[in-house]
DNA sequence: ACAATACTTCGATAGGTATCAAAGTGTCGA
DNA sequence: TCGACACTTTGATACCTATCGAAGTATTGT
């Protein structure tokens, strides 16, 4: 009965880090900014005209507040399940494929 | 741009359903024993001989106490990501499909 | 330079949670 | 029927978090 990280061979993650990442999903509103980046990656045009998912976009359609939009992107990055870039004014929101992969295999192939 | 359910056609569960479901696995201990059930699941014996997974076993396996180990299967029944069933003693512990399922589909899908 | 814009940081508040020890409940074997 | 076993419930503690308003910072257009 495998019950800690040693016993997963291979794991990319720990059983910490990986929970962190599904934390990170534990809030609706941060599950909306989540999806928002997957689904933007999943129907991506070239990458010369994308800005990515803009944070100003978030701040605009969700019904919270600024501060706290920056808090849920900033706990996205922490959980290693997104990056961030400034480009110029915007904040510009991109998927972190590994731990999304990790998750899924999780979910998957267990 | 999707950001509430009613954008996500025949989404099977709401947002705040999925978002409680991934607050259940945001906590390693509560992770451990999810991914043993799906172990336990992908390596099932026939459903003649085969207990389930043991609430009994993660009590001595993991490093919290019977009242930890019993919190925690609860908030896994109550996010749906798994059943209990009683035999006898022992309390079996099984994999919720539909929800590992819509998990899945949104970190593979989306 | 200045105003506007797009966040970010701070401090506060209200509510949630992981864990434990102690005591309780249901089941089974002798 | 009685003790042992497998949980479960309760109450307490220490900590974490989602959200806000107010104030701060960085970037851009004029």
């Amino acid at each position: 009965m495998y019950m800690t990280d040693a016993d997963y061979p291979s794991a990319e993650f720990s059983d910490d880090e990986l929970a962190l990442a599904f934390k990170a999903l534990s809030n609706p509103n941060r599950l909306r900014i989540y999806r928002e980046i997957l689904r933007h990656e999943r129907h991506d045009v070239g990458p010369e005209d994308d800005a990515g998912c803009l944070v100003f976009d978030f701040i605009n359609k969700l019904d919270i507040g600024a501060p706290t939009v920056s808090h849920h992107v900033k706990e996205l990055v922490r959980a290693g399940l997104i990056r961030v870039e400034r480009n110029g004014k915007y904040l510009s929101c991109y998927l972190n494929a590994p731990m999304r992969n990790a998750m899924a295999v999780l979910l998957n192939n267990e």
